[in-house]
DNA sequence: ATCCTTTGTTGACAGCGTCAACTTAGGAGA
DNA sequence: TCTCCTAAGTTGACGCTGTCAACAAAGGAT
């Protein structure tokens, strides 16, 4: 693996591990057994170094969620499993989390940031899409629609990684809220 | 009025200007004039400063919502109104927005700030609540259609925050959505 | 055989949060 | 009135951080 990508993947862990104030460029160095300044032959600073796992990360999402799309299930039984996915991974990892959908400062990076954001986006559309050619969902536009849900889902995943929502027994808030949502907008 | 209150002040200034970074203590302190360590009499650590602001914000929004919901419009009409004014909020105080929902470490702070956030989002439920007795909303238990609504406009303004929402021509992508969301919801 | 590019190193710097120790002002109790 | 305690503020120091500059080695292309 590449110093690069040995960057990458420890600085990632030491965010799982302490958080945000824990990925120190030194730290990450240490971690990988280089010196304290190696970091910066492969990232212009701390925050493209930020940017860089989180691009890995939207990757991995867009993937999951294409994945997702080419499943037997139904198509909203499809849309339902990638949003549990979804909710899943703001969970498990939070900090993580936050740094792809609540990190100031990371907008600076590159436009690879961005298209890989807007790439896993473009795929949970598609999801929508498909719940909406059976009728599970309102014919409302497709891109506004899944918008929608994505923000939906986002809001709950991240006042719940903030504690500003309780969590019930059994199921988190998140996926109680994302499928009182679906309810409403399939019952009607 | 008080340094203590000074330092509150005028670190949101600092947080509105130059974003998290660029409310460190020295500079709050030399922007109030007293010395660099004048803070650690009134909070015991940055954290602690953050979670005043956070704190005071809370209790504005709750008085928003309160005082919307005591208009004479209709109450659908009252609580998008709050809504409006939840989305300005974000949008014209994107690091104070972020600062009140999405930053890691400042829960541990006592729970005065976890009160605070409560009674905000009580408010906003009463007004939910307001507009369910009048038939504009479903009648599904009001505390999770308040959460639901709540976590959507949430999602929509962090996304949009973040960039990872385009905006639209004339209003903004949470303002489209949150329309969305109440079409939908009513329509049924 | 030479040279340039990539990758890595060591050393330094200012700025940060935080701790410890000292100073001062002002009110409570005698 | 004198004393003393507490709250508020000060100076100085510490280690850690991101970042810059200068140097070293290694390896492929010419």
């Amino acid at each position: 693996m590449s110093t690069r990508e040995n960057l990458i993947t420890q600085a990632a862990l030491l965010l799982d591990k302490g958080g945000d104030a824990a990925v120190t460029l030194r730290a990450v160095a240490h971690a990988v057994g280089v010196s304290h300044n190696a970091p910066y032959r492969h990232f212009k600073d701390r925050n493209a170094l930020l940017a860089a796992i989180a691009e890995r990360d939207f990757r991995m999402l867009a993937l999951a969620f294409e994945g997702t799309r080419l499943g037997d299930a139904e198509p909203i039984q499809r849309l339902k499993e990638a949003l549990g996915l979804f909710i899943q991974y703001g969970r498990d990892y939070p900090a993580r989390y936050r740094l792809l959908f609540s990190d100031p400062g990371i907008g600076a990076a590159g436009g690879s940031l961005e298209a890989a954001a807007l790439k896993a986006f473009t795929a949970f559309a598609g999801l929508v899409e498909d719940a909406q050619s059976t009728g599970a969902l309102p014919p409302t536009p497709t891109r506004e629609l899944a918008g929608l849900i994505y923000a939906t889902a986002h809001g709950l995943v991240d006042l719940q990684a903030g504690g500003r929502m309780r969590e019930q027994k059994g199921l988190s808030a998140a996926e109680q809220g994302v499928a009182l949502l679906l309810l409403l907008l399939g019952a009607s």
